[in-house]
DNA sequence: GAGTCCACTGTAAGCGCTTCCGGTAGGTGT
DNA sequence: ACACCTACCGGAAGCGCTTACAGTGGACTC
């Protein structure tokens, strides 16, 4: 089922045909009627890929993201695909996660989009660097820059200033931070950011973190960790809400009560924070992909754009978690 | 770039070139060795439009869901990119959720992949048969089937078996059900399984569902309608956890508690769930997503398999919202 | 009534690859 | 020394579309 049917049966050139379809070119009406009736009655769909390599586009993009366990990548996905279906490209995904030669498998998506969304610590700069340079447009999505690409980013700084400022006020001086910096970019960001308000306040920050990975029982057992200390820190901060949710889970196991023993806080506000009455930092993730979606687009269609960079704002949500505050009952 | 002039930089035809690099044929060991020095230096990489129409596969799948909001599909698609990259497919995906004219959508992706898999009521069954009938390879998931095609669910019946029998035990009577089942093929399932259950033990199900939208602020609104009703249910059976965690907020809001004034259990076990400590059924998200990859990659591979109908098990997860139980810690 | 235009349509050249088929050259057997 | 393999390679035909370019015929003008 070609185009070459179709022309045949109507008795016309391919070129014709495909005039009709995309209503490009001059078709007389009567023509494109009878061109179209035979497409409807023979149910026929252009070929894409005919289509794509005769364009010289795809007409899709692509993002690649660590992991989609979290509430927090999948927000993002989602705002991204948002806009993308919206200005008619499809979407295809690659999660890194636990993947041998995520390099390659991000090169090897790099064939088949006209451009891309990086996020996160998904892949080395090396990686990132060697796409750009096919002259791929690439967004990078909280994730340090690399070289001239388009960047947008959550604000790690002000929200960790501004976390930091609440647990001071609430008295506490000895802290904990729980996560593994190095494991994820835009947590790196929040963890310097931790350091530095800490810092900035004249109040020395921990040793070293204490490193996890992401998810709740890693949180939980770094919580057990950390609790043993002497003396104990009086809060926790946490790299992600996962983390903090497996911190509650240690408190209680060790018989210690939040706030009152021990204070905790996490990073990105999942569903489940409300909930659990975690004081966490609130990130704009639809956003973040669906400004993502759109400056590739933008620069899909006009390659020398200016470089953009984007901190997008954050929002300290308080709960119970970090100390004597009434619970939070917001509606989403 | 493309073949070509690696061909011509290497002084052999392209032909030769497609056969080094794709190990096809046979060259010589030192031919070889050239070509893929002069790939090397130009940093070849074949375009992938040209290689899929020579070859007449696009080596990518589609999903189709209704949104990914919930941490619900996030897991399933997180199985099905897992596979699907497993078995080197690229997947693209389509969210239907607030689209116009999500058919036109789902026949677009259909035009980019090998094999589709449809979650859900993303698309009428029209839609459905009208992708089936062009040959493509498809699966459907969490929804009921549609003509001979393949389709991989998960066990409602015994769930809602269960639940039942659960809530029946704690001695409620006066049952409600919150959600719409007309929304959500899945959610469907789950009602018709619910008032089954009910009436298989001889209590009289609740003369309609309470409807609402499956998110948190239209469960709240849908259990203060409920649980307005005089006289008041005893247990709250929810289509999803989300909108369970709604009632969980209303019963706040009128001053209940629970689980004594009034239980409330939901469906799907979101990690919020726990933190709630709300009763609810555990559903293999990530498996749902995984069969779904791999049936679909069988059937690309050998279009006349017969039909396979696979119904996943689920788990019933008691925690405190339906009654007096100690609360389940459980580390996931 | 010849020349001009215009509206429409067809021809064909790509787009970048895979692969069938046939050709060549060197090696082997007798 | 001749036929015959075998290993290797190139030519070329697709795959299904878009679009620049070149007609072609009828309506219109002077």
């Amino acid at each position: 089922m070609t185009i070459y049917e179709v022309a045949q049966r109507v008795g016309v050139s391919i070129a014709t045909v495909s005039r009709a379809l995309r209503s490009s070119g001059e078709v007389a009406g009567e023509t494109r009627r009878r061109v179209l009736e035979v497409v409807e009655e023979l149910q026929f769909r252009p070929s894409r890929l005919g289509q794509s390599l005769a364009e010289g586009r795809h007409a899709a993009n692509g993002i690649v993201f660590p992991d989609l366990s979290g509430p927090y990548y999948a927000e993002v996905i989602l705002g991204y695909e948002e806009v993308a279906a919206e200005l008619g490209s499809s979407v295809l995904i690659l999660a890194t996660h636990g993947r041998t030669d995520p390099g390659r498998k991000v090169l090897d998506l790099a064939r088949r989009v006209d451009g891309m969304a990086i996020m996160g610590r998904t892949v080395s700069d090396g990686v990132v660097a060697q796409v750009a340079a096919t002259g791929m447009p690439t967004v990078l999505l909280a994730r340090p820059p690399v070289g001239e690409l388009d960047t947008v980013t959550t604000d790690s700084d002000a929200s960790a200033r501004e976390l930091i400022a609440h647990l001071l006020a609430h008295g506490y001086r000895r802290f904990a931070y729980l996560g593994d910096p190095d494991e994820s970019s835009d947590v790196t960001a929040r963890y310097d950011a931790f350091r530095a308000a800490l810092v900035d306040r004249g109040v020395r920050p921990p040793r070293a973190p204490m490193r996890c990975a992401f998810d709740v029982p890693a949180g939980q057992e770094a919580a057990l960790r950390a609790l043993a200390g002497s003396p104990r820190p009086q809060a926790l901060v946490c790299a992600n809400d996962e983390v903090a949710l497996g911190a509650l889970a240690a408190a209680e196991q060790l018989g210690l009560s939040v706030p009152e023993d021990v204070a905790i806080v996490g990073w990105d506000d999942v569903m489940a924070a409300r909930y659990a009455g975690l004081t966490t930092v609130r990130q704009p993730m639809r956003e973040l992909g669906a400004t993502a979606a759109r400056w590739l687009q933008d620069r899909v269609a006009n390659s020398h754009l200016p470089v953009r960079r984007e901190v997008l704002r954050t929002q300290l949500v308080i709960r119970t978690s970090c100390g004597q505050h009434p619970i939070e009952m917001e509606v989403p």
